[in-house]
DNA sequence: ACAAACCCAATAAATACACTCAACTTAAAG
DNA sequence: CTTTAAGTTGAGTGTATTTATTGGGTTTGT
């Protein structure tokens, strides 16, 4: 399971991929058109910003924006931004690696090669949809 | 990310199909052989207990085993057990649905697509696992 | 002055443990 | 054959950390 954080994240992308080119969004709009608690929204918005996805404008007229293109910004980097790993288990983990205290050897674990299996299956949906696919409501091609 | 319960649940699943057919076996055993804290596995292997998955005898000579032979159970059944949901959001969970309460309508929803092909890609890495192939550290065939 | 993003902190539930005591089963002692 | 002791699961409670949310106040740009 992804956090509401993330599902909330996408839904706030979704909504700035389609109002790309239009200028700052307002917080509350984004919050109302999604239902998303507006507290928490602004905090996700930040931390969006923070990691360079998002721009943001304070006083009159201010609001959020995409930073680059919707087609140039996939899933796998804001599931990364919001829930950290993708992998199921840490020691797996491309980006966000920690050794198990409760391993010997990753050599012999018999549950890695499944946690790798699970990690890529979800790299490979992720990593191929991108924000435009995401507003787009496209069919998502297996992979 | 699956919980830390159900990492130790696999790991303790592996035990127990790697001794299946030698009587009960110790949570002690278990929980210094994998490194688990034996309280938490205790509260871990009554679950799969009341589940149907494990069996226990108490007193001495007691233990843990498993009911059935470690074929016939994989890892979506277990997984279901000890996390829930599979899918990275309740509103696409095929055991676990519960309706977005932020969302109109499923139908125009742009995420769902993107959730249910996570959510598949998944299942047919558990499905396809069964306890004898959790302990054989075999590779895990594409899917 | 106003409107917006921004910051700080408090709350509630779930996760990941730890600690203590009760209940049950078997085996040995009397 | 009954009692007792030891070994084991089982049940309840407590604590720290993360997640999800809310509230109030501050800063910044127009």
């Amino acid at each position: 399971m992804i956090s509401k954080k993330a599902k909330y994240a996408l839904k706030a992308l979704k909504v700035l991929t389609e109002e790309f080119g239009n200028g700052p969004i307002l917080i509350s709009y984004i919050a109302e058109r999604e239902r998303i608690p507006k507290k928490f929204l602004e905090a996700i918005l930040l931390e969006l910003r923070n990691q360079g996805v998002l721009q943001s404008q304070k006083g009159k007229g201010g609001g959020y924006a995409l930073r680059i293109e919707p087609e140039r910004i996939n899933l796998v980097q804001i599931i990364r931004i919001i829930d950290g790993p993708i992998a199921p288990t840490p020691c797996v983990s491309l980006n966000f690696y920690v050794k198990c205290d409760d391993c010997e050897s990753e050599e012999t674990c018999t549950l890695r090669p499944i946690m790798e299996a699970v990690r890529d299956a979800n790299l490979s949906v992720y990593a191929n949809t991108n924000l435009t696919a995401l507003a787009q409501k496209q069919p998502v091609a297996a992979v």
